[in-house]
DNA sequence: CCACAATTTTGGAGTCACTGCAAGTTCGAT
DNA sequence: ATCGAACTTGCAGTGACTCCAAAATTGTGG
């Protein structure tokens, strides 16, 4: 059965309802817009709209739900010898050097960025789908290794690998905001993304070292741990 | 002037409010008490709720925020010749020992968890005061070092080692919420801790390697591979 | 003690996301 | 054409949250 009529109107809705919200959300903003006023503008009833979109939020995050399982992705397509973090890198870099928008490094991604960071509740919905990702990505690694489920290194490794990809394009969207052109920023982000990655690679290890007494000036003064003694009283 | 009357009655209003609030949520759970409700029971009106807390959430988050500068604690804390990551490695296993707190591993830290995890608002605003906490543990990391705002490396180690502590705290409290006693949770978490930081420690370099072609056991990519050059073929 | 100003509290009206229900309306198959 | 299933709609309602203007309370100076 190749699609009747009936299942051909619901798609064609709930595409009409997300595209018609995405462009009243791109001209006015998240929050200022009503729900009532995208249903008037989609010609259906505010029902009609919470029929196909369980939340608001669900009607900006709708074509973005699909990079919830792009990192598996990655994880398949790493070539042999190839570590996850290799892939990874290799992903990243690639996805800079094209303005691929699976890192949020879209041009025009900007705009995108501006409206999240308007609203909070959308910003709520983003950390959201970043917990959707990670949970994929461990899903994906334990599987390639089956670990049992009581090993949390691929969960471990999952937050590793995905908090360093979004540091990375975070610090670029917020140099994107303040105005900066790509090609300023370019550089610097695949320096950084290079000294990231090889971070996560080694490991952070010997970061911050407090230098023994008698070494170094900066010996710090001696911070007492002290008041570890307050809290909710239980 | 050390608090005049007016100052206290405030403070004691707020209290008693966060007070009433709080006892109605453990009762009842989170969304199921409306705020009006809580108004009626602390005996005054809705907008003075809202006149202390700007959301319902904070009602429930309201002494927890203290826990965002709990990891430059720990920073400042650490021994001399000791690395930030062993410092909160030492920190968690103390913490698991004692079962202090602050990593959730509370005694009665399961009923928290099974009210937070029955409404999405209230795990929308968990993650809100985790990404907190990891901005204000890179800021500390970048006074430690005093780096340059341009060096993402202080926000990398910061969402490494938070991250590994609340997929640690995560896995623990899913087991407490699975009926397991804290004698049989207790082991395995602490084994499972020393894995993760022992992993956060040395990197996931070698981790998930794909074996080369014509190779299948464990080919263990070892330091080798040193290709450094990612010349990314754009 | 009495104004007088500053602050806090309150009530009321209103907005908006979202839910539930009982009616239409449309579609597919017989 | 007809019947049942699925989709849509209107209506009424809840609950968080805001705005505003009127009390009520507190601090200060005469």
């Amino acid at each position: 059965m190749e699609e009747g009529l009936r299942e051909r109107k619901k798609r064609e809705t709930r595409q009409r309802i997300a595209d018609v919200a995405m462009g009243l959300f791109m001209t006015r903003g998240f929050d200022p817009v009503t729900v009532a006023e995208i249903a008037r503008a989609a010609d259906v009833s505010v029902n009609t709209v919470f029929n196909y979109f369980p939340t608001k939020e669900d009607l900006f995050a709708d074509r973005q739900e699909l990079v919830t399982d792009l990192p598996q992705q990655v994880v398949r397509g790493r070539r042999p010898g190839e570590s996850v973090a290799r892939a990874f890198r290799r992903d990243f870099l690639e996805a800079l050097g094209s303005r691929h928008w699976r890192y949020g490094l879209n041009e025009g991604g900007d705009v995108f960025a501006r409206i999240v960071n308007g609203s909070p509740s959308l910003v709520a919905k983003l950390r959201e789908l970043h917990v959707a990702r990670e949970r994929a990505l461990a899903r994906a690694l334990a599987d390639e290794l089956d670990a049992d489920p009581d090993d949390l290194t691929p969960q471990v490794v999952a937050t590793q690998i995905l908090g360093t990809t979004r540091i990375l394009t975070t610090h670029a969207v917020t140099r994107m905001l303040a105005g900066e052109s790509w090609e300023t920023i370019a550089p610097d982000l695949r320096a950084q993304a290079t000294a990231a990655f090889d971070l996560l690679e080694s490991g952070i290890g010997d970061y911050c070292v407090r230098p023994s007494v008698g070494e170094d000036g900066r010996q710090d003064a001696g911070p007492e741990p002290e008041d570890h003694e307050h809290g909710p009283e239980d």
